[in-house]
DNA sequence: CGGCTTACG
DNA sequence: GCCG
DNA sequence: CGTA
């Protein structure tokens, strides 16, 4: 778009390629993006799907790494196509260093592909073979559920999932485990999707009727604070699935499980059409062989899509270890460590076991969240959420004229039942929000008795006497209280949680807070990988410099202007908080 | 094969 | 579990 | 370790 100088070359012709595919490799996404534009503008065919593509451009330089990319993307090369197919389509496929591409553009004039060619072989997309994985524990007694011990949880929490699913499965240990060699697209009888056979240019490929996909997904865009996440999917179903199984990893402590499926849903709860197969699933970012098998056994499962299941997540819900650790772990105080604990370590089966055997070894705020407990799981109306932040804007208003609230958290991004109240305080003139803000504003609402306990709070003041932390040059630390509400006597206890924002990060602040986690999470990715700053809620960092344009909030501006001018020059675009449910 | 958001109480 |  |  910019220099003017050089006269453009002279645009290429690559109409006569078969649809292309571009790995991912090596590329930021927005570069895979710019060249993937170049490619349409010399009316390439790009494939959204690597499953629809039979030539293949990547900035690799060996076949070895050719392997990797195919298999990442759900292809398996077969050794000297040697292989009895198992009733799949097999097509041959061409791999080109992207220097082909980038060499042609200089010159004006397509270069030949043999110099540049990587790797030209027989593939296929299996239906699940089974790679051999030498020591996969052929799974122990399935019986020695009840009276396991210690750290066994996780290893039977992953049973209860293994056993069930459809091939013994390379199962890993714990955590980040060997990876089972199973990026393999898993192809259902009909076996629909896939091109014909040859890699021959023909106008138009029938990709499946497939709907036009959006463009993050043709740019394998992971970031979900980069594209819109609407609270309604035409995939609820299949998600609440997805979801059994990553609370399954939450409270088997594993985190990167959780990470791995966290992503997988808020990809599959961006994308606005009913997934149809196994391959469109792979075609999504962070969506690899094993969701496409688990979408093709919840599909294949029942005609009716309210019927479904997927078998893993049947034994899941059905068994006690999962409904226990799930409900422990749903006592505020309480996370999948401790639940182990009372489950393994001491034998309880219920919150009542907890309360009669374990109350004095409890600390004070999971006892205040076994107490509550029941409380804490009805949730809020919308309408009430309103009601008790009106109440402390009006007790902060008292202490500071002129202070403005926010409703953050799942009440701002649209949920109609939410489970705490989030509120966030700030202030439009700078240096009035400092000082002892939080701290007159507990003390005036437990005055008015609407606090009944503090669970915990963090403010700056306390930090800056701390000498050691005084020069720290950012952290997120913005005063905040998380407290039990009670607005009348006799009435529901609530979780409320006030967040206070100096007026400088008012915009971080509220980008911040307003969630959902995934998104959150994406976007401290976002920023830390494609723009080396560093994202949080007190602002944006370059070094130890704010990013201009990212702090501060102007008379003129209203909250979601200081959001909207945050989001953009971050480069995520802004978009309404309703569009940033990622589950 | 290493990495996966991040900081505080 | 997926990505670089 | 648990929470946001």
């Amino acid at each position: 778009m910019f220099r003017q100088l050089a006269p453009p070359p002279p645009p290429l012709n690559l109409g006569h390629l078969p649809p292309t595919f571009l790995f991912k490799a090596r590329l930021t996404m927005e570069k895979r993006k710019e060249l993937r534009e170049k490619l349409r503008a010399c009316r390439c065919r790009v494939a959204d799907a690597a499953t629809d593509a039979s030539l293949f451009i990547g900035d690799i330089n060996t076949p070895k790494r050719c392997e990797m990319e195919l298999r990442r993307v759900g292809i398996i090369v077969s050794a000297a196509a040697s292989q009895a197919t198992i009733g799949t389509k097999k097509w041959t496929i061409q791999v080109v260093k992207l220097s082909w591409f980038t060499k042609s553009l200089e010159k004006g004039q397509i270069e030949p592909l043999e110099p540049y060619t990587l790797l030209i072989a027989d593939v296929q997309l299996a239906s699940q073979t089974r790679m051999n994985t030498p020591a996969s524990s052929p799974t122990a007694p399935p019986s020695e559920l009840a009276q396991a011990t210690e750290k066994k949880r996780k290893e039977i929490l992953e049973r209860a999932k293994a056993d069930a699913e459809e091939s013994p499965a390379p199962k890993r240990a714990r955590y980040g485990g060997p990876k089972g060699v199973d990026s393999i697209v898993s192809i259902t009888k009909k076996a629909p999707l896939i091109r014909q056979t040859t890699p021959t240019p023909s106008p138009e490929r029938d990709t499946e009727e497939r709907p036009e996909p959006p463009e993050w997904v043709k740019t394998k865009n992971t970031y979900s604070c980069c594209r819109s996440t609407p609270r309604e999917s035409p995939n609820a179903l299949f998600i609440s699935q997805l979801k059994v199984i990553k609370h399954s990893r939450i409270i088997g402590g594993d985190q990167i499980g959780v990470r791995a499926y966290s992503t997988a849903i808020a990809v599959i709860q961006a994308y606005p059409y009913p997934l149809r197969s196994a391959s469109e699933v792979v075609s999504l970012p962070g969506c690899g062989g094993k969701l496409a098998r688990l979408f093709d056994e919840w599909k294949s499962s029942d005609p009716e899509p309210e019927k479904r299941m997927i078998s893993s997540v049947k034994e899941l819900e059905e068994s006690r270890v999962y409904q226990t650790l799930k409900n422990f772990e749903s006592i505020w105080g309480i996370g999948a460590d401790t639940a182990a604990k009372l489950y393994y370590e001491h034998d309880y089966r219920t919150l009542d076991d907890i309360i009669k055997q374990h109350w004095s070894k409890l600390s004070n705020v999971q006892k205040i969240g076994l107490k509550y407990h029941e409380d804490f799981s009805k949730p809020i109306p919308r309408r009430e959420v309103e009601q008790i932040a009106a109440l402390i804007q009006s007790h902060a208003e008292a202490i500071i004229p002129g202070v403005q609230s926010m409703i953050v958290g799942g009440y701002r991004r649209g949920k109609e039942e939410c489970g705490d109240v989030d509120i966030l305080l700030s202030h439009q003139v700078e240096g009035t929000m400092d000082s002892d803000f939080l701290w007159h504003l507990l003390k005036s609402l437990e005055n008015a008795e609407l606090i009944t306990n503090t669970l915990s709070i963090s403010t700056q003041r306390l930090q800056q006497e701390d000498p050691n932390r005084s020069f720290k040059s950012h952290s997120d630390s913005l005063d905040k209280a998380l407290l039990i509400w009670q607005t009348d006597k006799g009435g529901l206890r609530r979780r409320v949680d006030i967040i206070i924002a100096p007026t400088i990060c008012a915009g971080t602040a509220l980008l911040g807070w307003t969630g959902a986690a995934t998104f959150e999470r994406d976007l401290r990715l976002y920023c830390e990988k494609e723009r080396g700053w560093k994202f949080s809620s007190e602002g944006v960092w370059k070094g130890n410099e704010r990013v201009p344009g990212t702090f501060g909030w102007r008379e003129e501006e209203s909250w979601e202007d200081v959001e909207k001018r945050v989001m953009e020059i971050i480069g995520v675009g802004w978009r309404p908080p309703t569009e940033r449910c990622t589950g």
